[in-house]
Parts: structure tokens; sequence; C-alpha cells
DNA sequence: AGAAATTATTTCAGGCTTAAAATAAATTCA
DNA sequence: TGAATTTATTTTAAGCCTGAAATAATTTCT
């Protein structure tokens, strides 16, 4: 992938046909998304432990909060962070106990429960964030204005890619729309 | 930054240069990278689950080991996925438990612990290993080869950028080389 | 209206994960 | 040699996370 074979310097397509299963490439680029993913992960992990004494799941959380004046439900949250129902309501207990999040009914649905992030919860947020956004600079800041523009183009089209494989993988297993 | 303001094509530069504190691109570009990290993640713990009633961690911890024929220890394994030494020792406490892993420890130094599949454990991860190939393969079928390859070399641009940044922060804990 | 289906959330059991403390073996060095 | 340090792993306590079952409220349908 990065070094052609010597001779050759065209024929990716070649290349390709010459091994039909081979999806070697795929992997090797899943497998470096997950490592960036990881390493940045874990840096901000430590970083909000030693310096706010706080988690990732607990920022996070607190961070779709702030987004939202009025408001998001338990089900809101859990569907923008990609967790579960139970995740949600197990992290938001934790801020509760501190003080950082408030949770009541909704007035015309019982069932569902509004979260906003209290006085205490949004300035605590905002120091936060102002040190994350920082943190995540430093980071990047090895790439070029143009790289990251690219990057974030290209990941736009991967996730367009994951969202297409995932959605034909869900409509084959419900029998494609119950038409049948 | 997918949208540039109406009347200005050129000008990422006039733009940085006109907030100076302002790193939203970068933090736009790991929210993206998360995504895709996660969406990835998600679908193949679900279809590992189905398939193979397994886990992730266990078929990654696998895949480190079938990668060497002589073993490997608690440690290289730890460093290898990122995770911590006490978590794989949990993980292989499974794996042993169900005759796929093989722990001793090693003959010259007994404080390590050496891991190796068995061959229930290579054939297992074998049947795994094909079909994790071809999910990857799919999810990331809405790319092209030259998509591909540009996003491997800038997200090793990115894994370079985070070992630096990284590093200069540890390296300022540590006193720089504790000269001081 | 009232039964049935749907929707939102919580609870539960179990596994993953971490950081820090404990254990145990090997190495350094006085 | 043997005490002190370093290295590798395990244990522990606590929190994260999941899927599935349970609960509770709303909506739909007859």
């Amino acid at each position: 992938m990065e070094t052609p074979a010597p001779g050759f310097v065209l024929d990716r397509e070649t290349k390709a046909n010459e091994r039909p299963g081979d999806h070697k490439d795929e992997l090797r680029l899943w497998l470096r998304l997950l490592t960036c993913s990881t390493l940045i992960e874990t840096e901000i992990r430590n970083r909000l432990r030693e310096e706010f004494k706080t988690t990732l799941p607990r920022f996070d959380l607190m961070a779709q909060l702030e987004k939202s004046t009025t408001g998001m439900t338990v089900g809101e949250v859990s569907q923008r962070l990609m967790v579960s129902n139970g995740n949600v309501t197990a992290v938001v207990a934790g801020l509760l106990a501190d003080g950082l999040v408030d949770k009541r009914p909704a007035a015309q649905d019982r069932r569902v429960q509004v979260l906003t992030l209290t006085a205490l919860g949004r300035k605590s947020f905002k120091a936060m964030a102002e040190r994350h956004e920082g943190w995540i600079a430093e980071l990047f800041a090895g790439l070029d204005h143009v790289e990251i523009s690219q990057l974030f183009r290209l990941l736009g089209q991967t996730k367009g890619s994951l969202h297409q494989a995932i959605k034909r993988r869900a409509d084959q297993a419900n029998g494609e729309g119950d038409s049948a």
C-alpha cells in the first residue's frame, strides 16, 4: 500500500484482480484507524483524570447536554453517544449524585426523562471543554490545514460507507422491508 | 470546513489567523474519527456475537497470538492491544477456560507468562478471521482504492502526530529527561 | 372505552477496563 | 552475597458497557 513493488508504479487495479479475495488493505486501514482512535481516547482519558478528576463518558455526556438549551431525553443522548440506554442511566446516576445534571420527567409524556446540566454542571463543563479543545489541537498539531480537511472529507466518505453497509445488513436480516 | 463561506474560495490561512484560539476543525475531525471507529467496532462486535458467540476483546487477543508462532508474553499483548495488563489477564482467563489459549511461565524467566493459541484456538480463530476480513471489506466498500490509500496515509500522519504530542507531554511531566 | 401494541427507561447479569496496590522473580550494586 | 531496585504479572475496587428482561406510560385499533 505504501511501498509499491519495485518496477511497478501503476496497477492497483491489476493487483486487486490478481488476488480476488484479498482485503488486506481495508483491514490495515481499520487497524490504523483504531490505533488513532485509541491513542486519542486514552490520552484524553488520562488528562481528564489528572486535571479534572473525571472520566471520558461523563465528559461526553455533559458535552451533549451542553449543546442543547432545552435538555435532552435519555434516548436522544443514547443515540448521539452511540451507547445503550442502560449505560446513559448509569452514567447520569453519577452526574446526578454530583449535582452536575438534572433529571425530570417530561410534562407531556411521563415516560420520557429530560436531562439538563445544572448551573454547576455548565460551569464545570465550560472549564473542561476549553482545555479539551486545546488537547485535541495539540494531538493533531502534526497535520496542516489541508491534511485536516482531506482527512475530514475522507472520514465523511467512510461514515457514509459504514452507514450503507450496516443498513444493507439490517435490511437483509429483516427480509428487505418485510414485503415477502 | 466542508462548505466555505459564499464569496470565499481560498483562504484557509486567513481564516485561521482571524480566530487565533479556534481549534474547532480539529475537534470536528476527532468527533468524526470517533464516530467511524465506534460504528465499525459496534458492527463487528454484533457480528462476532451473532455468528460466533464471542466478543471483540477475545477476537483481538487471539488475533495477536495468531501472528506469533513462538507465543507472546502478557506484557507484549497488553502493549500491542493498548490495554492494561490486568485486562489481558482477565480476558485470557476466559480463553483459558474455553481451551483456546495456553499459558505457561517462560523457562528462563519465571516472572513471564507465555501465551499461545491451542490447536482449537487456531482453528477457531481461522474461521473467524476469514469472516472478519470480509466484514471489514464490506464496511469500506464505499471507498475506492485511491481513497483507501489516501486515508491510510493521512492516518499514518495522524498516528505520528499523536505519538509526538503524547511523548511531548510525557517528557514534560518527567522534567525532560530528569536532567534538572 | 378498553385491549393490544408500541415506546422510553430502568434493572439485571455478566463481561470489559482501568489505575493502583500487592506479589513474586530477576537484576544491580555495594 | 545479600539488600535494594526493577520488572512482570495478578489482584482489587470501582466504573463502564452491553443485550435482554422488566416496568411503566402512551398510542393505536376495534
